[in-house]
DNA sequence: CGAACTATTATGACTAGGTACTAATAGTAG
DNA sequence: CTACTATTAGTACCTAGTCATAATAGTTCG
């Protein structure tokens, strides 16, 4: 044994987890085990095949499109949202957001974050951001995790909507807007 | 014939983009064809198969670097810049700028091309972007391009830089932002 | 009329990346 | 020694195709 199976199959979780689209084969090669072996410790771990693997990821993808109302392409994944209320979204910082020299967050980023979230927390096909007052309170590193918290204010103006978009990496505020947005089913009843 | 060929394909031109999850045994049961007409049509239309176009769709999605924005160190090309005075940029609204449900541009990357802009002209290494004030003026559709004119205001505080950016569409104004920036080499502490 | 051509369908051999099942072997524990 | 686990091997089968070849139907040209 090159490993304990339990390691490898620990491993075998992470390897598929970021890569999706190995084959047995590559993943036999890699631990140095036969194939049946990897497709045991599929079957045990529950591990469905490569093309279920990628139709899901693709499913994902589409579903996202179809239920694409406001969540076309967000900045950040959402990880809570009440429809006019309130939503939470998550967006890490990678080595392409960041300035190259000092390796802070580009201002455009965080507020691509605040900004999609802001759109797709109201409950509008065609929620435009008319008016946005934002400050960077902290700079942010690459590597950093940026939760950003949108809700809606009820104070809001006939066919605008005030929300507040807070984002925090671990305790700090590194971002604050108040974005005035546009939307267009003012009184009318919407699906 | 049931259609002519030209319709067909045309059809399964259509119903491949709509739903590229549909095999080719599906498809030639909605079509009357057989199997192998549908393999005929897919080859002379250059579609791939199934499994290929799933995988595509799959990893379009994976690859959240590009979904995450394909952000350069500056959006909008920059064609005049006169440091710590002025600055102006163009930025061509594209498929992927716009929302697919109206074709207009998502606000992000007006602002996007707009903070880049105000970093530019800051003749300082590490400029960051502190506060913003915004404004979208007038909404920016597929295929109209954005003229961003950047200029530096005097009235500065220490260690801070205002910079006026407004961005127009022909004559009109789409865009207005007031963007307040750090600057580390007026002396100040290192941010 | 027959030859030429297009469109369609059928057939068979082969492929990747598997599942499902059976069987053999190596190594360890009681 | 036996029981058991882990691993490997092999076979048949599956899906959703590719590629090449051939047969057939219908139409058009001369």
């Amino acid at each position: 044994m090159r490993r304990s199976k339990k390691d490898r199959q620990q491993l075998l979780l992470e390897t598929i987890g970021e890569n999706p689209f190995v084959t047995d084969e590559e993943l036999a090669e890699r631990f140095e085990v036969s194939v049946q072996t990897i497709r045991l410790d599929r079957l045990e771990l529950s591990i469905p095949e490569l093309r279920e693997r990628i139709k899901s990821v693709a499913e994902k993808n589409l579903s996202d499109e179809i239920k694409a109302l406001p969540i076309e392409e967000i900045i950040g994944d959402i990880i809570d949202i009440e429809l006019d209320k309130n939503a939470i979204s998550i967006f890490d910082v990678k080595h392409e957001h960041v300035f190259k020299r000092n390796g802070i967050a580009r201002g455009h980023h965080l507020f691509a974050q605040a900004n999609s979230l802001a759109v797709a927390v109201i409950n509008d096909e065609l929620a435009l951001t008319a008016k946005a007052n934002i400050q960077f309170t902290r700079q942010v590193k690459e590597g950093e995790r940026v939760i950003a918290k949108a809700r809606v204010e009820n104070r809001s103006l006939p066919g605008r909507t005030i929300v507040e978009v807070d984002s925090w990496v671990g305790g700090e505020l590194v971002f604050k807007g108040q974005f005035e947005m546009y939307r267009s089913n003012i009184d009318e009843k919407e699906v």
